[in-house]
RNA sequence: CGCGGGGUGGAGCAGCCCGGUAGCUCGUCAGGCUCAUAACCUGAAGGUCGCUGGUUCAAAUCCAGCCCCCGCAACCA
């Protein structure tokens, strides 16, 4: 069994509700993962939950719930996330689940017994409100703490350290022979920027049990629960070793017993990673600590660490006290899933920091979506079958030198993560097949019986036009695709990109009824 | 101070890596068409591509400096 192209998103941290940003990087990871399926190689599409945590523990307290249940109320929420948007994930990875629980602890076991892992003393501002240790940069200008911290007082306690700092070179080195592993470049830049201004320290991966009990204990001290991020970033390989990747779980040797022994076929390849889909705000996390930590117990890198920006919301950062935030829920039960992810998709690259605007949402949609393409395939089917009863005339090949490069073009686009710039190019047809219909005006040639050959010709040419973008459209608007098929009655899914060749709708079918793809809302 | 990003016709963006007609959506004006979701097509007006200097036959695109805006600065998921 060969190796699967293995993408996930971050998981998403149950303490607050699913909002733009979770919805934007798991289209974005849906979208690489439909077009690796396109091209016909093997995929797997994980993403999940972050449970652990004093936050959580803290957010369920606060609502009076145990965090068990109250994680299970806001995983379901995220879970639910992925079936409003359309998601392709062929898994959905809690970090409370014990599949994941038994690798994280097989993990430190592994770390502890390779001697990656001291116990030291820490000292430290406390603020006991707030539970959390604070910072000279916590400090006002005048030196004392905001009251807001409550009572702060300096503590001493023991916790458990990673011996980060001894990996660094390593990592500096591993980012200048692989200059992929972080992309965009920018974001790679700022990596090696500071790892290269500082010295990077050891990792405080404990939390005294006294202070949180939602966690993971180390099992080789179980006065102490495992940092949040430690057990977080885990995900990424806790699942394949779960699902029966003995490839991926030969380093664990010793440490991990699989239990219940892996189904035995097919035996899944996973690791490692090929893409890890992540926002800005945890780059390091990903950059730094993940590989570390992987290269310190033995375990093969992720390939890349993918790095998209953050949305604003009319120029400003979004956030509950202005009321700014983009609900997804609320804009895929208005305006449907594709709508949702055409406007992402379409209005930011990965990489850059976007700005949503309803005004700019309705804007494509109308333009692009409802006048562009809708009313293209609307306008072809309609005229296909006003003018020769639904039935698909003998193939001509008109807009076939326009669309075939696409083909090609997406592949090289999609293989380098360039969403956006793939979906121009396809909206390139859209346009084009409409200039089409205006300069052949299939409706004049059908008051003239003399312009029968080559009406038939015009109405092929769109017809088949449609099909094709229904194809390369696929992993962008999957629902869209799939509805564009139904209207043209073909069977299957447009889900390969080999079927965009043109000539592949067969002369003499009948398609079926022509039903606007997005209605306009005006 | 450090690191990173951005500054492109009225608005919002792409192009910059791999120099050589400044592209897209909206908006404005004029025309065409009527198949279609009052959608579609064509043309026009509108830009010193932040500023200055350099490299080059040629720079939005490469280099240097400067100005302005934003983000990040590592146990805050």
């Amino acid at each position: 069994m060969s190796k699967r192209f293995y993408i996930t998103t971050a998981i998403d941290y149950v303490n607050g509700q699913p909002h733009l940003g979770h919805a934007y990087e798991k289209v974005l990871a849906d979208v690489i993962a439909r077009a690796r399926r396109s091209l016909g190689e093997p995929v797997f599409f994980l993403t999940g939950t972050d449970e652990h945590g004093q936050k959580v523990q803290q957010a369920a307290a606060a609502e009076g719930k145990d965090p068990r249940s109250f994680c299970d109320e806001r995983a379901a929420q995220f879970q639910a996330l992925t079936r409003v948007l359309n998601l392709s994930n062929d898994e959905f990875i809690r970090t409370t689940q014990p599949r994941h629980r038994r690798v994280v602890v097989a993990l430190l076991n592994l770390l502890h017994a390779r001697g990656e892992l001291y116990k030291a003393p820490y000292r430290g501002w406390y603020s006991w409100k707030e539970e959390t240790f604070l910072t000279d940069k916590d400090r006002r200008p005048d030196g004392t703490f905001d009251p807001a911290w409550g009572e702060v007082r300096e503590i001493v306690e023991e916790n458990w350290y990673f011996r980060m700092s001894r990996y660094q070179d390593w990592l500096l080195e591993h980012l200048r022979a692989h200059p992929d592993f972080v992309q965009p470049e920018s974001r790679r830049n700022e990596v090696v920027g500071f790892l290269r201004a500082e010295p990077l320290e050891d990792l405080c991966i404990s939390r005294p049990r006294a202070r949180l009990n939602w966690g993971i204990p180390l099992p080789f001290d179980p006065d102490y629960v495992n940092y949040v991020w430690f057990d977080a970033l885990t995900n990424y390989y806790s699942l394949p070793v779960a699902l029966g990747d003995a490839e991926a779980a030969r380093p664990l040797a010793g440490f991990y017993q699989p239990e219940p022994p892996p189904a035995a076929e097919p035996p899944l390849r996973l690791w490692p990673a090929d893409v890890h889909v992540i926002g800005k705000d945890i780059v390091k996390f990903h950059a730094v600590y993940w590989p570390i930590m992987l290269r310190a117990a033995g375990i093969p890198l992720p390939r890349q660490v993918l790095v998209h920006g953050w949305w604003q919301k009319d120029g400003a950062k979004m956030s509950k006290t202005i009321g700014n935030v983009v609900d997804p829920f609320a804009v895929v039960a208005e305006w449907g899933a594709d709508a949702f992810r055409y406007y992402v998709l379409r209005e930011l690259d990965i990489g850059p920091d976007g700005n949503w605007t309803d005004a700019g949402f309705r804007a494509r949609y109308q333009a692009e979506l409802a006048n562009g393409l809708g009313n293209l395939v609307n306008r072809s089917l309609s005229m296909l079958r006003r003018y020769r009863a639904g039935r698909v005339p003998p193939r001509a090949d008109d807009l076939a030198a326009e669309a075939a490069p696409l083909t090609t073009q997406l592949a090289l686009l999609w293989r380098e993560h360039r969403l956006q710039a793939g979906l121009l190019a396809l909206w390139g047809l859209v346009t084009r097949a409409n200039q089409y219909v205006d300069q052949t005006a299939p409706f004049k040639l059908a008051r003239d019986p003399a312009g029968a050959a080559q009406l038939d010709a015009v109405l092929y040419t769109l017809a088949e036009t449609c099909r094709v973008l229904a194809v390369l459209l696929w992993p962008y608007l999957p629902e869209t695709a799939e509805r564009i098929y139904r209207q043209l009655a073909l069977p299957g899914r447009p889900d390969r990109l080999s079927e965009a060749a043109w000539g592949g709708l067969p002369p003499g079918h009948e398609i079926g009824e022509p039903q606007p793809l997005f209605p306009r809302k005006d």
